[in-house]
DNA sequence: TGGTTTTGAGTCAACCGTGTCTCAAAACAT
DNA sequence: ATGTTTTGAGACACGGTTGACTCAAAACCA
């Protein structure tokens, strides 16, 4: 019955551009990026932060298919985490205004699905300590942190051309687990 | 001649705090926090970038003078890395939001200094690698740019408590060199 | 074609932050 | 005490954003 010219996934891709380019686009901004008018924005999403929560559903479900892809052909805990890394490089390209957006944490769904993923990377970090990949007297948060600091200064360092992409999560699980000191691994 | 209640350097003070409480704190915040009428801080500030630059002169400023006293006691290049650390820290406990103001960086005083203490940051990091204590192979700016996330990591840890503020450092250095992988160092 | 539904353009009120200004009161110096 | 200077309170215009609403035009389906 319907007959939206304009599907509720363009809509999310063209606010997901909008916001990439700048993490402070209006609404009036966005609808132009999506190349619709504000009031049809507004009407499929009233407010702004519903727009925003709608967008961080999107993009946890698609962390969640890309790292169960990639991580699927993983030979052991450390390539399993380098895949990990490769899915969240996608993921930060195409949602990096999600890094500033702590507002959208309110809404409970996204705060739990965001939880679960967090806790399954503190599982994946204590996996690789029984294997021997990492070292058992560091905290566990220290190396979730540090590898969330990591990724960010990852994306930001393809964005500047100093990486090339296919390199960087290479370079970043290997700063990670034997940092940038010689005779490392 | 002129006899004011709040010095400057109060109100710099005042404005630091309030801004470090709410990185997005609007003038009329900022001046109820530092006990002054918004027209008094608009009387030495005229606009807010105005205080911001001011503010991050201070900051700076207050970096350089840090690091000095306290990589004058180090006993090599690891721990003039890791006092500089100490020092940074310090630093961005005190100004956690100028992490996130990109705008000042439009003013030519503060992009020449801040461009200045990463010359410095980049020659300490050349200096480790001749000594041995980072590889050769690592591109300096990854070096420097991972240094930055993990201060990031470094703040948010000690701010959650999970990690003591006078061990971060050394963790963050340990991490940075080393990494988190067994058998290092 | 006819009937349904979405759309674009535009209007409107409301809110918030900024920056400017005025003026009377308070703090200060001599 | 006198005169200077700063201060606080308040008012003002301006710009930007949000969210609600209306209405005619356009897209669509049958």
């Amino acid at each position: 019955m319907g007959r939206p010219r304009t599907s509720r996934e363009e809509m999310l891709a063209g606010a997901a551009r909008a916001l990439a380019a700048d993490r402070n686009a209006s609404m009036a901004t966005i609808a132009a990026a999506i190349g619709v008018s504000r009031a049809t924005l507004h009407r499929h999403y009233a407010t702004r932060r519903e727009l925003l929560v709608e967008l961080t559903r999107r993009a946890l479900d698609e962390t969640d298919r890309l790292c169960a892809v990639r991580m699927a052909g993983a030979r052991d805990t450390r390539h399993a985490l380098e895949l990990m890394v490769e899915a969240l490089v996608v993921i930060g390209e195409r949602y990096p205004f999600l890094t500033y957006a702590m507002e959208v944490m309110t809404d409970e769904g996204v705060r739990a699905h965001y939880a679960r993923q967090v806790a399954e990377l503190a599982e994946l970090v204590e996996l690789a300590k029984r294997d021997g990949v990492i070292r058992e007297g560091v905290p566990t948060a220290w190396v979730a942190r540090s590898l969330d600091a990591l990724l960010y200064a990852g994306w930001e360092a393809v964005r500047a051309g100093e990486v090339p992409k296919e390199e960087v999560a290479t370079l970043l699980v290997r700063t990670l687990l034997e940092g940038v000191a010689p005779r490392g691994g």
